[in-house]
RNA sequence: GGAGAGGUGGCCGAGCGGUUGAAGGCGCACGCUUGGAAAGCGUGUGUAGGUUUACCCCUACCGAGGGUUCGAAUCCCUCCCUCUCCGCCA
């Protein structure tokens, strides 16, 4: 959420920010003259309420006298039509003005690159090489039910479309790149494990930004107000919701696993076959919370800690920063990594890596007291995947696969397999 | 799910419907004291909003939301959360 009083005072850098954003105009003049009008109204009542107060503690001071009150209890009872109509009056605009203030998306960082789509994304850098393979890669779904990985079709009787059930080897090797990657960010990149639930409440998803705008893209309780977490983002952020942090604690950074649910509205007939977008997938996740100072430094951390797995899992991958129309919502700058993926002779996005400034924080209500006093601050939040487990687990059946349609099982995860090399029948 | 108890400032803990943003204690910060430390003494120590160059000032907040009243942390209603016991259960 951006800050209303930032948006009165620097209206102009906030409509050229919201320019660079694909189709925006939020009638932000319209919206500041509701705001003139919420603190006229605010002043008005509250110079009421001030009289209110005195004439009250008069009426107790008559009154333990043993004089008549009743001319200044008549006189309050005035005051009181007054300042409720104030009052509601305030109320509503506040109401309204929260909730365009909710609708409107965070400012793109000034150095982003300009575009519409991930064509104008910008590459930064690239790790590794493209493995050395026949000429007819098989891609991970011929790969994975070959090899009795996983279940496709049974996952489809049981849930439906987009849902995958992993199987015998294939479920250890999912298992063990999930702890893999959590002992790889919570020993060497000094992340700290969370396990948190999986169904939040509304706040929550209205912390980070989920809600209210993108209700349809989230699974949703019938009988409760919760809903399914698209990302551990949601937990792990509002773990500090509406909490005051210490200064000299920043940067916290968490890791978590956590299964995600997407119901990918709007998705149809794009990557339908295959592990690459599912309704439920598995993601291990870093957060961190920091100084407003030391978040663009943080992101870059953030990435790198991301890019360790892929490097250690020898795996072809290249850093993407976006360009402003390709950006998230809330985000305001953010890097994906790309993993090689031969049978699609492409990159895919296997990690996002965002900085979301204090536009979370706002939203949420996680500041930070300075050591020097004076206000709280907002901290800024940042997120990235470290990483997305299914896509992984697809990079690396591709990328390890050999001509004998078997698949080698990278060194570093090998001691999550008891030992085991390849993958075969 | 049933029965009961409770939710007050960073923590503990008072609080008659009237001038209480809230006694007292602890903690913390600063100062004095000291050779140094402890103890002791003094001062300060919530959040949000409005106003202001700033200081000040004003308003709101004692789990949340309503209500009664001239006036509510204190009375009433609803909800949420925590704890104890019982039931059920991975």
């Amino acid at each position: 959420m951006l800050d209303i009083k930032f948006i009165r005072e620097n209206l102009q850098v906030v409509k050229a920010g919201l320019d660079r954003r694909n189709g925006g105009d939020h009638e932000l003049d319209a919206l500041l003259e509701q705001e003139d009008k919420r603190r006229q109204g605010l002043q008005e009542s509250e110079q009421l309420k001030n009289k209110k107060k005195k004439l009250s503690a008069e009426v107790g001071k008559q009154k333990q006298q043993g004089q008549d009150a009743s001319q200044l209890m008549e006189e309050v009872k005035n005051l009181n039509t007054s300042i409720k109509e104030l009052d509601d009056t305030v109320e509503g605009l506040e109401k309204i003005i929260h909730e365009k203030l909710l609708g409107i998306p965070n400012l793109p960082d000034d150095n982003i690159p300009d575009g519409r789509d991930e064509s104008s994304n910008k590459f930064i850098r690239e790790w590794g090489t493209k493995p050395s393979l026949s000429n007819q890669p098989l891609n991970h779904v011929e790969l994975g039910e070959k090899l009795g990985l996983i279940d496709l079709k049974r996952a489809a009787k049981i849930s439906g479309a987009r849902f995958a059930v992993y199987r015998g080897a294939g479920a250890a090797l999912l298992r063990a790149l999930i702890n893999f990657m959590i002992d790889v960010q919570t020993q060497e990149n000094g992340y700290e494990e969370l396990y948190p639930p999986f169904l939040v409440n509304e706040e929550s998803l209205l912390g980070t930004g989920q809600l209210p705008k993108f209700k349809e893209d989230l699974f949703a309780m019938e009988d409760d107000p919760l809903y399914l977490i698209p990302t551990a983002e949601v937990p792990v952020t509002n773990f500090h919701r509406e909490e005051i942090l210490e200064e000299e604690s920043l940067p916290i950074c968490y890791t978590a696993y956590t299964p995600c649910f997407r119901r990918e509205a709007g998705s149809y007939g794009k990557d339908t076959q295959g592990l690459i977008r599912q309704h439920q997938f598995d993601k291990v996740e870093l957060v961190k919370f920091s100084k407003a100072s030391e978040s663009e430094k943080e992101l870059e951390k953030l990435v790198q800690d991301a890019e360790t797995i892929l490097k250690k899992l020898n795996l072809h991958y290249r850093v993407m920063e976006l360009c402003v129309g390709d950006l998230g919502f809330s985000a305001s700058k953010t890097y994906d990594l790309e993993v090689w993926l031969p049978s699609q002779n492409t990159y895919r996005e296997i990690s996002s890596c965002s900085n979301f400034r204090d536009y979370q924080a706002r939203r949420a209500k996680i500041r930070c007291k300075k050591r020097t006093g004076g206000k709280p601050e907002f901290v800024n939040t940042l997120n990235g995947s470290g990483l997305a487990a299914g896509r992984l687990f697809v990079a690396i059946l591709e990328n390890y696969q050999n001509d004998d349609g078997t698949v080698t099982v990278p060194e570093a995860i090998r001691p999550y397999l008891q030992g085991r090399e390849v993958l075969s029948l």
